[in-house]
DNA sequence: CCCTTTCGTTGGAACGTTCCAAAAGTATGC
DNA sequence: GCATACTTTTGGAACGTTCCAACGAAAGGG
């Protein structure tokens, strides 16, 4: 770091070329003959040269760069999706420059801003905060996929999403065929997500003739919204419980051990979405498993599709889940 | 999206002024008249101009931005350090740069290249897998400072980290204050963190007067680690358990509650980090708490001034973590 | 031996910004 | 009314790269 970074005109007189070949040679044409090549690798080594991005994107007319904004850091659903964009992306050779909103539409805001100003090519929200509004006028700006919500649809925008419908429907037939009835819904909240889960719910619960056993107790997706929602389920002797999320699962475990009864001997308990935590031992979690790797992943691909065609009408990607049978759901 | 992104001289001819005093309006100086300064905002609002910040820092030579690499974005350790990270970095003005290493040496190697090449100020390592050779050469041209990990020191680079020694102390503390005696330790494996915390157990032990209960299992950092160290360490008979991190600790209660023994009537146990999912209920883990996001703030500010004054010799902080009782520890 | 083709190489322009020196405009003092 | 000072504005250079048109050299064909 004693003296200033080392540029390609350095390179250049250092080989003995001039920085066109440099460019070129660093860029694996096959125009620059061998001997050249090897100098300018060699000086390139020696100097410890780097291409500067910032200089390069401005030339090319191109950052390779994909904006993420992840709504919140702490909750594993979105690391987990993250991780398939990543590595994606990576593939695809693309950097990816990633924010957190921290559950805040504003800052949300001025976070993205900044991605903007780095000339992303396109941006992945992994769930988000922002009016039907923003939303759009963003993704008239840059090539945009949301993961996690399919509420909003604009023409401008990709979406991909797990069926929560069918998902719910999963959970509750898992249930009945464990020979349940008195199955409650915690549900999540004021939502779209966690609506189209007790939608899914209610359909299912009728489906096999048990309408008059469904009953939706309203909680959140928090681990303390699950214990209280729980709680007051409690009051109904369900025999079953059908959580919108995990995390809120967790929650509503903690109740009823609280309350004398065991899991799932006494009660048997469903989540939502999948994620690694609920596979501990000491979880061990029966859930409804998003494909979150894959998730990520579509996203990505899209993505990367629709810069590639920027004309081609938007597409709305939607994974199926899967049961994933653990240890809190058992027969009655 | 039809045309291509309006640039300041667009901003420019539309307010009928030079790119020169755009410049100077847009960065705030007060050196423009207020007649100007409304027609120029009101132009760039109406065009929906963006700085290109490639061109912005390569004209002021600097990025503003700062890079991070973070180990696994899948232990939730990691991701509240980052938390700390980002959000004391905002308040000083830099963006920040986010790419994972997913564990691998080699990834986190081009990982860390590509970083280099967006030119960034800085690097935080939340943890890594370099070798002291790589990471003393990158920390040779950036600054750098590591988080987590204390073992490799070198003149270029500042560590930050909790007391891993004391922090282990003060778990043996809690569990001999508690009436403990046959405290066995859960190690975390051959890394220089778990070393530590095994050695302030011994240390602990030592002082308490019980050197010849002290016992240590080599077990890892994951649940499953955790939860095979614990089953070893059963056929003891402990009273108590101490074990390396939270997680594996998890993995260590599900082994106690499947040999029928129940958690804390007959075995304590107390994990390591803080982490914020041992606070749910469903946990509710008795740990010894890393002041995680401070350690973030404290990173991003060791980098921040390192950056100010390079001359200046290298910090290694070292931040106290304390204990968190909750509901796996018990009296004997 | 000259004309064409091919190969390897080069200088200069461009990308969008900031910064500087200097120009232009406006006010102040005598 | 003119020199002086101060405020506001401006064109051009610079940042490090890529791309393009054009160049010289070597090779091949007649």
């Amino acid at each position: 770091m004693s003296t200033s970074k080392p540029t390609i005109h350095d390179v250049a007189s250092l080989a003995g070329v001039s920085k066109s070949l440099v460019s070129l040679a660093l860029s694996g044409s096959k125009k620059v003959s061998e001997k050249s090549r090897e100098r300018i690798l060699a000086a390139s080594e020696s100097l410890g040269y780097r291409r500067n991005a910032a200089a390069r994107s401005l030339a090319v007319q191109r950052s390779q760069t994909m904006g993420v904004l992840i709504l919140d850091l702490h909750n594993p659903v979105f690391a987990e999706i993250l991780d398939g964009v990543q590595s994606e992306l990576r593939d695809y050779g693309y950097s990816t420059m990633l924010v957190t909103g921290g559950k805040d539409p504003v800052l949300e805001k001025t976070e993205i801003d900044s991605l903007l100003q780095f000339q992303i090519e396109g941006l992945i929200l992994i769930s988000h905060r922002l009016s039907s509004r923003e939303l759009t006028k963003i993704a008239n700006e840059v090539p945009t996929v949301t993961v996690t919500r399919e509420d909003i649809i604009s023409s401008a925008l990709d979406t991909v999403c797990n069926d929560d419908v069918a998902g719910a429907r999963l959970a509750v037939d898992h249930l009945v065929s464990l020979g349940h009835s008195k199955i409650v819904c915690l549900s999540g909240g004021d939502n779209p997500v966690s609506h189209s889960r007790v939608q899914g719910y209610r359909l299912a619960m009728q489906q096999h003739g048990k309408e008059t056993f469904a009953s939706v107790v309203s909680g959140g997706l928090t681990d303390a919204t699950g214990y209280q929602a729980a709680i007051q389920a409690l009051s109904q002797k369900p025999t079953a419980l059908f959580v919108a999320n995990d995390i809120a699962a967790m929650g509503a475990i903690a109740a009823i051990e609280e309350a004398g009864l065991s899991v799932p001997a006494d009660v048997s308990v469903v989540g939502y979405d999948g994620i690694s935590l609920g596979a501990l031992r000491s979880v061990n979690l029966t859930t409804i498993a998003q494909p979150l790797d894959e998730l990520g992943r579509l996203a990505a691909k899209a993505l990367v599709q629709r810069i590639k065609s920027p004309g081609s009408k938007s597409q709305h990607i939607r994974v199926s889940s899967k049961l994933v049978v653990r240890g809190t759901s058992a027969a009655i």
